[in-house]
DNA sequence: AGCACGCCGACT
DNA sequence: GTCGGCGTGCTC
């Protein structure tokens, strides 16, 4: 046989890197693949590759037998990390779509889309070696000798990210190279994830049961040894079910040792594994037992809903519901339904909810209905779980043992096997939208995309609907579901707008006195007296928003941002909601000097003080950021308030989402005006959102009544009134003919491209010269700007803003305006980029203000 | 984005 | 001299 030498393979690693090196349409590095390495590099696949004397890791893409046409020399792959692909094609070619459609790398997707412990980022450490307390070797090196001091501090090391924040300078590479190579510390560069897969002991039946071996077994050793007979029975028992059992469960059930299980092994009866374990899900077991599956009863309209979205299922073809429900109507059961229906035919499910640590309730429902048994069914993925329990939860889902996700954004990207549904819970919700990173994603958006391209279905389902979603149910985008009925026979609330302009309320409420009006104080003495749950909305942390000086008008302002600070009663403090810096509270004027301070705006600490003064007894919770910072309060808070153990539940939007207290009677609403007053072409909307999800949590049984009290400076806004009215309709069609005219979405995209940087003039040059590159208007775009937005500095940086409204009209796609924007942005980089000023670009923002 | 390199002023 | 700040260039 003639010696065939193996021809040279070469991959396209996706990496995660700044504009510059994905521009021009690359999706990634090319790199040579060793000759040893060609088996296991293959699209999907994580890689290990050189950049600079960098080693970073990014995702294989493309693997190519042909020399790819780069002008520089091509280094090799240093690494393949994982054995097979870790994403298949088709999940590669969405995440593609997602980069295109976002304008960032394929590389910045994969790396959101990889869970913690997989992530492509190095993770460094430097260990001290050498004794701290000997003779500093560094008389002559002050700054080598403050690094070493730093690292010493750290028994177990530090990351080389935490000490860069800790000292707060660059050129920290040189010392710590230079005490690597005199060898005070050691680096380690650790090369794969630090999250371990954690195995767990099984065991299984070594003969069928039924089968001969196994019944002479039993035989012999009932007579003999009845620990070993009892241990042998449950496995026979769970053999039916599930097989292998997990050692620890079942000699905790027979209530045998480890001995006992020995010698059924050593006997050939039973053998013992270890497999993976899994502990994506939480180890609360299911009481299944109140809301059997059997006993649902779901009203006629769920009934329509599921049968509606049972079709598309069977027909397995890509189609997206918008299930439009009251609040109180039931839209989970209706996910619960469906999810345990595709979950019966071995398909996959995905859920989205907007914050996983607001619906606790939701997830226990969703627990208690679906999960059988001991199996772990359900993956619950969010940001407070820890590295090593988000990666066993990934790792279960890829593998297929788990079949179902729950989580919040970034679980869009959740490997789900044979994922046959899709379903976003509160659609409407703005935290579905990365902003403050890139990728900066829509989940709603990208979800309904991925199901598209699976054939699946997606649902999406809401209260109050975003009007793009509505917009397109219209369109005949997405088919529209109607649950118009509260189940439980409950009605919906009545709801009383109180004019805060009336002659009285003005006296006391315009000028601060109090911020409960009369009626409002009025309806909550009524429901103390009938001990019936109260919530009361602010949409404003802390005690007072600003500070200002009566002398000048001058406000006390954050020293890093553009926006005033706010007093908080609890530490006395004043502090500011962007960036975190706190400051005494002053007696006068740092304009000035006058003696002159004097409060104004009123936050969540502010009315609890109002309603303390007002009801003495009456036991009142504040639910806020400030009070549920640490991990569980915000459980336990709504526990708390569930057993009755308060009267009174205030805080900001936070009340407002998803919570289920039938006792809840009287709903009110401090100031319906905090969030109308937001210079954004949303701020209607988003009221009407607001306040339809908080009225919505009065009134919630058969028996009880609710009622909503909305106090507001503007009672004849439709926002208000139509949610007053509980007319979506109305509001939907009002709100679509005022975005009509300046073409606002959902008529047009909105694409924002912001620049950052510290020294002002820089800031406003660039965003200026990015401008020259980009005509003021096309047929099927215009331009707004360049301009500052109105909080002009955010943490010690300015901003420009450029916003492009991209007509969908003109450009149904997005295509012609990303390929125009990826233009400007290479000409940018060629001409105007300066390393003081950061560009960021937003497809669909959501806030403009 | 990192990371290194090279120039320059300050300190020894 | 040496150190460290800062501007600049490079990474398949």
């Amino acid at each position: 046989m003639a010696a065939s030498s193996t021809p040279a393979l070469f991959a396209c690693v996706a990496l995660s890197l700044p504009f510059k090196f994905h521009s021009g349409g690359s999706d990634g590095l090319w790199y040579i693949v060793p000759s040893e390495l060609s088996e296991q590099a293959r699209p999907g696949s994580r890689a290990l590759a050189p950049l600079g004397k960098r080693e970073k890791t990014g995702v294989i893409v493309a693997v190519s037998s042909e020399a790819p046409a780069i002008a520089s020399k091509l280094r090799p792959i240093i690494d393949v990390l994982d054995p097979g692909p870790v994403f298949d094609e088709e999940f590669l070619a969405w995440t593609k779509w997602v980069a295109s459609y976002y304008l960032t790398s394929w590389g910045d997707v994969l790396a959101a889309a990889l869970p913690e412990g997989l992530k492509p980022e190095s993770r460094s450490r430097a260990i001290a070696i050498a004794d701290a307390g000997q003779v500093s070797p560094f008389a002559r090196s002050p700054r080598r000798a403050e690094v070493f001091a730093a690292i010493s501090e750290h028994e177990g090391g530090i990351s080389i990210q935490r000490l860069q924040e800790l000292l707060k300078s660059t050129s920290l590479y040189a010392s710590l190279n230079a005490l690597e190579r005199d060898g005070f510390i050691r680096i380690e560069r650790p090369l794969t994830s630090r999250a371990k897969v954690r195995k767990e002991a099984v065991a299984s039946l070594a003969f069928e049961v039924g089968s001969a071996e196994l019944s002479l077994q039993l035989t012999t050793i009932e007579r003999q040894a009845p620990k070993q007979a009892s241990l042998l029975m449950a496995l026979i028992d769970e053999a039916r079910r599930e097989s292998p059992v997990p050692v620890k469960q079942l000699l905790r059930r027979t209530k045998t040792t480890k001995a006992t299980l020995a010698a059924l092994v050593e006997k050939g009866a039973v053998i013992t594994t270890t497999r993976e374990l899994l502990r994506s899900t939480s180890s609360a077991k299911s009481t299944s037992s109140t809301d059997d599956i059997s006993k649902l009863r779901l009203t006629l309209e769920q009934i329509e809903a599921v049968g509606q979205i049972s079709i598309a299922l069977d027909e397995a073809k890509a189609k997206t519901f918008l299930l439009h429900g009251v609040t109180g109507s039931g839209k989970t059961e209706v996910y619960i339904a469906l999810a345990r229906r595709v979950l019966d035919a071995d398909g996959g499910v995905l859920i989205l909810v907007p914050e996983i640590a607001l619906t606790p309730q939701l997830i226990d429902r969703f627990r208690r209905r679906l999960s059988l048994g001991d199996g772990d069914e359900i993956a619950v993925l969010h940001s407070r779980m820890s590295t090593a329990d988000r990666f066993a939860a990934w790792r279960s889902l890829a593998s297929g043992r788990t079949k179902l996700a729950i989580g919040a954004r970034s679980a869009v990207f959740a490997p789900i096997r044979d994922l046959k549904l899709i379903i976003i819970d509160e659609e409407h919700e703005s935290t579905y939208k990365q902003y403050d990173k890139t990728p900066r994603y829509h989940a709603r958006d990208i979800a309904v995309m991925r199901a598209a391209r699976l054939n699946a279905v997606a649902v999406l389902g809401s209260a109050t609907p975003a009007v793009e979603s509505y917009y397109n149910a219209r369109q005949g985008k997405y088919e529209l579901l109607h649950l118009r009925e509260r189940a439980k026979q409950a009605a919906l609330p009545s709801v009383r707008v109180v004019d805060l302009r009336s002659a009285e309320n003005r006296r006391d409420f315009a000028k601060a006195r109090t911020s409960v009006t009369p009626e409002l104080r009025d309806a909550i003495a009524v429901r103390l007296e009938r001990k019936e749950g109260i919530v009361l909305l602010q949409n404003r942390r802390g005690f007072s928003t600003y500070l200002e000086c009566i002398a000048c008008g001058e406000p006390e302002m954050c020293p890093n941002c553009a926006v005033t600070l706010t007093y908080h009663k609890v530490r006395d403090q004043m502090r500011c909601h962007y960036c975190g810096h706190t400051a005494q509270k002053r007696a006068t004027c740092s304009t000035c000097g006058k003696e002159s301070m004097r409060l104004g705006g009123m936050g969540t600490e502010r009315v609890e003080d109002d309603i303390r003064k007002a009801f003495p007894d009456a036991k009142l919770l504040r639910m806020d950021l400030d009070t549920t910072a640490r991990k569980g309060a915000y459980r336990k808070i709504l526990t708390a308030f569930a057993n009755g153990e308060a009267d009174i539940l205030l805080g900001t939007q936070m009340v407002a989402k998803g919570l289920d207290f039938p006792r809840v009677t009287l709903v009110g609403v401090v100031s319906a005006d905090t969030s109308l007053c937001i210079p954004d072409f949303r701020s209607s909307e988003r009221t009407f959102q607001l306040l339809t999800q908080v009225s919505g949590r009065a009134g919630r049984s058969m028996e009880l009544a609710g009622e909503v009290l909305i106090q507001t400076l503007q009672p004849a806004h439709p926002a208000i009134a139509l949610s007053q009215a509980h007319d979506y309709e109305a509001f939907f069609d009002l709100e679509l003919s005022d975005r009509t005219p300046l073409r606002y979405p959902p008529y047009s995209r909105l694409i924002l491209i912001e620049f950052r940087g510290e020294k002002e003039a820089e800031v406003r040059d660039r965003a200026e010269k990015f401008a020259t590159l980009l005509p003021e208007r096309a047929a099927y775009y215009e331009r707004i700007g360049p301009a500052p937005p109105a909080i002009g500095r955010l943490r010690g940086e300015y901003r420009w803003h450029l916003l492009i409204k991209d007509f969908k009209s003109q450009d149904p796609s997005g295509e012609r305006i990303r390929r125009l924007i990826m233009g400007a942005l290479e000409l940018y980089q060629k001409r105007f980029a300066t390393r003081d000023v950061g560009v960021f670009v937003d497809v669909d923002v959501q806030g403009v203000a």
